[in-house]
DNA sequence: ATTTGAATACGAAAAAATTCGTACAAGTAA
DNA sequence: TTACTTGTACGAATTTTTTCGTATTCAAAT
């Protein structure tokens, strides 16, 4: 119940998508991962720097160039959006989501081998 | 391809649930039903307006109280933003949504069976 | 030493989204 | 009729998010 009022703007998944991707990344590096040829190095420098101050990350400042870390935990706020989505979006039904997850066909055969197998440990507790 | 650049603001999501669930409704009708104590009547007109502007809705004028109606589909809208999830929080993988989905406490048993219903309909095609 | 390039800091503009105040119209009740 | 209630219209203020411009610093190369 703690940092429950978390919620990055779109620009900041983003962000926080690559540092849990590939791990600690200088500015540059975010910004090269993201390839946003519409706005410019500086854009991005700002976003995290806010991020710093809304403490969703973490930075090493000890040389010139800053290195910076997610602080939040990928999975707690994948969790979190999923939740809020399920709500908003799909009236409270997680298997609505599920299904409409599945039909799509980013759904591929051994994926969805991988969550029968879950969904049988999820039963047998 | 038509339609494809439509990206509802939160705001315009709550409504669109709203005018989803209930079928058509006044603008009263849907202020009610989201139950805002935080912000105005004229608010919620205003979102639907501009909403209607946007083509998100239609509405009948007929009769002084105004009636809206959803113009987009709730399962295209839906599987929208599900795909935009999958790819943007997801790095592109459905299944992991899918757990993710299904380890909340959200799903339960009765949902699960539907799932797993639903998988075995997916694979034998 | 001087220049050059790459980095941060930071204010502030711009854009997007939300919220509100107020004017006005139409129906209803007294 | 007159007052009251409930609605729409709509400009504008506010808030949030994104973007940029410019100053400055530091290090490396010339």
């Amino acid at each position: 119940m703690s940092k429950n009022n978390i919620k990055p703007t779109e620009g900041e998944m983003e962000i926080l998508q690559v540092l849990w991707a590939k791990g600690n990344c200088t500015v540059r590096e975010v910004h090269e991962a993201l390839d946003k040829k519409d706005s410019g190095y500086t854009t991005t420098l700002k976003l995290m720097q806010i991020m710093h101050e809304k403490g969703l990350v973490d930075r090493d400042t000890s040389s010139k160039t800053h290195v910076y870390r997610a602080l939040i935990n990928q999975e707690t706020t994948q969790q979190h959006l999923v939740k809020k989505m399920i709500d908003n979006v799909f009236n409270g039904s997680a298997a609505r989501l599920v299904m409409q997850a599945l039909g799509n066909k980013s759904a591929s055969k051994e994926e969805i081998d991988l969550i029968k197998e879950y969904l049988d440990k999820l039963e047998n507790k």
